[in-house]
DNA sequence: CGGTGGCTGGGG
DNA sequence: CCCCAGCCACCG
């Protein structure tokens, strides 16, 4: 037997017949906590579904679908301390608690880009709390915090968008993620929840991702989504929505403004059946789970 | 893993 | 005005 296949075989009994999904009522050990930083107000699915409990996010993942359905992370302005993408840090990686995972190289020559759910620039911080960083030209780096960096680069974490009309420079999905970076989270000083997801309008006639090999099972997207909830300087809660079309051109964009994209949580409560932070409702400003767009056009 | 290149909004 | 940052792609 060669040593290949022992270790094929240790994978195969080790890891894989112990899924690391878990549900809410199986966490042990402060992954409770984890959890709930990052879900805050509970989770938005109607029935207990497991998910995957990373230190810097959670992940309810589609198996059939092959990308998450939703992705939940806390950010506060220390997670911006993100190692630059570069060098170990700048590779897409296979998630080793995922049964048929997603390789980098399934997206090679699709024409579609690896797209984030949970953004890389958010998985940075000293979430330990000993003074030390994920730091890949430190000697004091700390082994905790680079795990955190890593998993952020998880090919789980990852679902097609085009690049040109969606997470790239110029499109919609980059232009959100920079006003949370450099304005919300740099700027205000906010402290975040969000929580990204995927939305598949037609299950029956599911878009799949072809790469130079032919179609793959993973499937592409027709919408993404991201919600927030923080508090404003009255302590109360204030949520938004931002509901995008994966469209492939620039030019198809409904909208030119990002303030365009804003909707109501409720609307995308309804198109995914899910229910956010459904435990905090009645702190939420104006007793409702709306907009307030007024607020939010100062802030985009 | 290192290197190159595209894109674009924002900043010096 | 150019250059850079932060999304990425692709190649050897």
């Amino acid at each position: 037997m060669n040593k290949q296949l022992i270790v094929s075989i240790f994978l195969v009994i080790g890891i894989h017949s112990v899924s690391a999904q878990k549900l809410y009522s199986e966490l042990i050990n402060g992954q409770d906590s984890i959890y709930n930083e990052h879900v805050l107000g509970g989770s938005p699915d109607s029935i207990e579904l497991p998910v995957y409990i990373r230190q810097g996010y959670v992940m309810q993942y589609n198996n059939a679908y092959r990308i998450p359905n939703w992705v939940a992370y806390h950010v506060i302005p220390d997670y911006l301390n993100t190692p630059k993408r570069e060098k170990k840090y700048k590779r897409f990686r296979t998630d080793p608690d995922i049964d048929n995972p997603v390789k980098k190289d399934n997206y090679t020559g699709s024409g579609y880009a690896r797209g984030h759910m949970a953004p890389y620039f958010a998985m940075g911080g000293d979430r330990d709390k000993n003074g030390k960083y994920a730091d890949l030209f430190d000697d004091n780096s700390d082994p905790y915090d680079d795990t955190i960096v890593l998993q952020a680069n998880y090919m789980s974490n990852i679902a097609p968008q085009d690049q040109n009309a969606l997470n790239g420079a110029g499109g919609p999905w980059y232009a959100l993620e920079t006003v949370i970076r450099k304005k919300l989270i740099k700027k205000e000083k906010m402290d975040l929840n969000i929580i990204v997801g995927t939305i598949i309008d037609n299950p029956n006639e599911l878009k799949k991702l072809v790469n130079k090999r032919g179609e793959t099972d993973i499937v592409i997207p027709e919408r993404f989504y991201q919600v927030f909830i923080y508090k404003d300087d009255t302590k109360d809660y204030v949520t938004a929505g931002f509901l995008f079309p994966h469209v492939r051109e620039r030019y198809q964009l409904p909208y030119q403004q990002l303030i365009d994209y804003l909707v109501p949580v409720d609307s995308i409560e309804t198109i995914t059946g899910l229910n956010f932070f459904k435990s905090l409702e009645n702190e939420v400003k104006e007793s409702e789970k709306s907009t307030n767009k007024v607020y939010w056009k100062e802030l985009l």
